[in-house]
DNA sequence: GCCGTTACTTGACCTGCATCAAGACCAACC
DNA sequence: GGTTGGTCTTGATGCAGGTCAAGTAACGGC
């Protein structure tokens, strides 16, 4: 069930989302990337695209072998992409935040390839994908801009690779703490303090670590006085040194 | 420097390469995936494809920060793509065979996020991005193709990442020699003999392993009677054992 | 053929992280 | 208040795979 996004006859031409991205004129977060879309493609994206029904912590966005749909901004809270093993264990694939785009991976097979759960209270823009691609026919930009969100991706998870087949725990670590406060900046948040929506469970998966050694890892980086942890409020004390830690550089864009 | 893949004016309606795939109408390899193209599209297609000069081993195709133009679809021989590390190490990222898209990881900046480097001597069909991009306008089937394409890249990634931060050395050589075996059956080559074209240390360097490790797995599966390894000539003598080893299920599509 | 170089293998040892185990904290609920 | 069930932390121990080292095989160049 999904309701319009809002009224396209009164509105102002201007971010309706609950939070300010760089492009003034973009209504859909940050599937706004550096190609700004011109004001009439806003206007035809408006009509397709959908609020899609909050979501409590706990439920599912979408689940693997779903039929694919629509892909999904993500407007408020956040959530976690995962997919089950064949012998049943969960892969974390990935943490989204407001203003970035998930469900990209149903387009292959026409089938959702993982699930995506609300790690807190959330909200989403639902745009259906077949109204995207028939929209992309007619406006050549929309459809670079979509390739260019799908080659992210791809690049995203190629920094993942070289992350878990490289780099230690405490780097792995650093290196997210790292992601999340770029993107949290990109929000205009503090890139320094800033709550975990995730536990230390989805970490460790997501790490290809236990929550045992993200537990010490956090506790030795308190210790080193680089981060201030208590549960999952956490402050960057020294971020030059978590830098160090990482041994990887983030894209800060 | 390009010259065209064939005389199109002359030129048969059927598959042009130096491998058969499925597809009978279709002459660009695996490009050709589930959805077929029509005739009409399969000519436009012609017209802006080009064969790419041939590559000798350790020729790159592009390097990292190379701009992006094209997307390369490989004929014959077989490429590692990587990436470089921030402290100067390398993560391959993937192996291509013939029939199977690469580059696709440019077009997010522009530029390409990976190199790409030829295993021994190969051929591949150069496919301008502009060219492509501007035939997908017109043609929405040809669209969906390539957004399937990349999406798939996508699901890729995320397997080797579960591989990554799952499973023991053992677990992912076994996954990896399936996953070989298996597109070489696509190609209609045996699934059971077949020369690995990279290296030890490229394959331990993709599977996050040490070449010591990935020597010893494959000692350790020859003494089990489930591999017969000389160098770089693998033949599969227990393909059920196999799959029990990797404890993961490839696709055979 | 010989030589130099690089790829591969095997062994001995060591370490970073997993595993096992116990306890602390926290929130929900009766 | 107490109980229950989850998440988080910390310690003790073990092992898969990394590191170091030495030797062998494969491949090119001359």
């Amino acid at each position: 069930m999904t309701i319009p996004l809002r009224d396209t006859t009164t509105a102002p031409r201007r971010c309706t989302h609950d939070y300010q991205v760089s492009c003034s004129n973009c209504r859909l977060g940050t599937i706004c990337l550096p190609l700004a879309l011109e004001a009439d493609a806003i206007d035809q994206l408006d009509e397709i695209i959908q609020r899609g029904r909050p979501l409590q912590k706990g439920d599912h966005l979408y689940r693997e072998s779903d039929d694919f749909k629509s892909v999904f901004a993500v407007r408020s809270g956040s959530f976690k992409a995962y997919r089950t093993t064949d012998d049943g264990r969960e892969q974390v694939t990935g943490f989204y935040f407001p203003g970035e785009v998930m469900g990209m991976d149903g387009i292959a097979k026409n089938s959702h390839a993982c699930s995506a759960k609300a790690l807190e209270t959330a909200a989403v823009c639902e745009i259906p994908f077949n109204s995207l691609s028939d929209l992309s026919v007619k406006m050549p930009t929309l459809q670079r801009h979509f390739f260019q969100l799908m080659s992210r991706e791809i690049t995203e998870d190629q920094q993942l690779i070289t992350l878990l087949s490289k780099n230690t725990a405490e780097e792995r670590i650093a290196a997210l703490m790292l992601s999340i406060s770029s993107r949290n900046a990109r929000r205009k948040l503090s890139a320094t303090n800033f709550r975990l929506p995730m536990s230390r469970i989805d970490i460790g998966n997501y790490l290809g670590l236990t929550v045992e050694t993200v537990s010490r890892v956090f506790s030795r980086l308190q210790k080193l006085e680089v981060l201030q942890v208590s549960n999952k409020e956490i402050e960057i004390l020294d971020l030059k040194a978590l830098q160090d830690v990482a041994n990887v550089i983030i894209e800060t864009e």
